[in-house]
DNA sequence: AACTTTTACAACCGCAAGCAT
DNA sequence: GATGCTTGCGGTTGTAAAAGT
C-alpha cells in the first residue's frame, strides 16, 4: 500500500553535509550528469537518500550558482514576480539565473517579507495593510518568528 | 565575559505530478 | 484505468552565527 518512503533506509546520514560527501557528489554528477537520484547514492558511495543528494546539488553544489547577496535589481524582481506568481518559488527562480528556489524562498521569508511589512504592505496580497493586525492573520503570526517588530 | 535572543540559511518532510508498467 | 515509483515543490524546522543585554 502506498509509496515507499525514499529515506526509509536505516543507514542513511542526515543533517549537515561533510566536505567528503560534497566531493563525492560533485565528482559523481560531473562524471554521470544529473538525474537518476534514486540510484545515485549507492553509485556514488554516499549514505544519503537520493532526495537529499538532489537538494544538496541543486541548492549548494551546482557550479552555476551565484551565491552571495541579492542585488537591488534581484530584490525588486522577486517582489514583482511574487506579486504575479505567489509562492511559486521554482517559477520565480527560473527567472533569476544562478538562484535557487530554496534560496529565494529563504530570502523572501527573512528579508523581503519583513521589509514589506515595515512599509505597511501585506507580503501575501501586496496591498496596503489597512486592517493590519487582523487581516492576513497567518502572515502576522508567521512574521513573529522572523522578528517583525524590528523594522530598521 | 557569560548568557539570551534573534537572524540567516541549510536541510528535512510530506505531498502531488508525471511517468512507466 | 489502476497502481507504484521517482522526482520536484513548497512549507517548515534545526542550528550556527551574530547581536543584544
Amino acid at each position: 500500500m502506498g509509496r515507499s518512503p525514499c529515506c526509509e533506509k536505516a543507514h542513511t546520514n542526515k543533517g549537515a553535509w561533510t566536505r567528503e560527501e560534497d566531493e563525492r557528489l560533485v565528482a559523481h554528477v560531473r562524471a554521470h550528469g544529473e538525474g537518476c537520484w534514486r540510484s545515485l547514492p549507492s553509485a556514488a558511495g554516499l549514505l544519503r537518500c537520493g532526495k537529499s543528494c538532489r537538494l544538496r546539488w541543486i541548492n549548494y553544489l551546482r557550479p552555476d550558482l551565484k551565491r552571495g547577496n541579492f542585488s537591488r535589481d534581484e530584490d525588486e524582481l522577486i517582489v514583482k514576480l511574487h506579486s504575479l506568481l505567489g509562492n511559486k518559488w521554482s517559477l520565480i527562480a527560473a527567472r533569476l539565473p544562478g538562484r535557487t528556489d530554496n534560496e529565494i524562498k529563504n530570502y523572501w521569508n527573512t528579508h523581503i517579507r519583513r521589509k514589506l511589512l515595515g512599509r505597511g504592505i501585506d507580503p501575501v496580497t501586496h496591498r496596503p495593510l489597512t486592517d493590519a493586525a487582523t487581516c492576513s492573520c497567518g502572515s502576522n503570526f508567521l512574521g513573529l518568528r522572523a522578528g517583525m517588530l524590528d523594522f530598521r
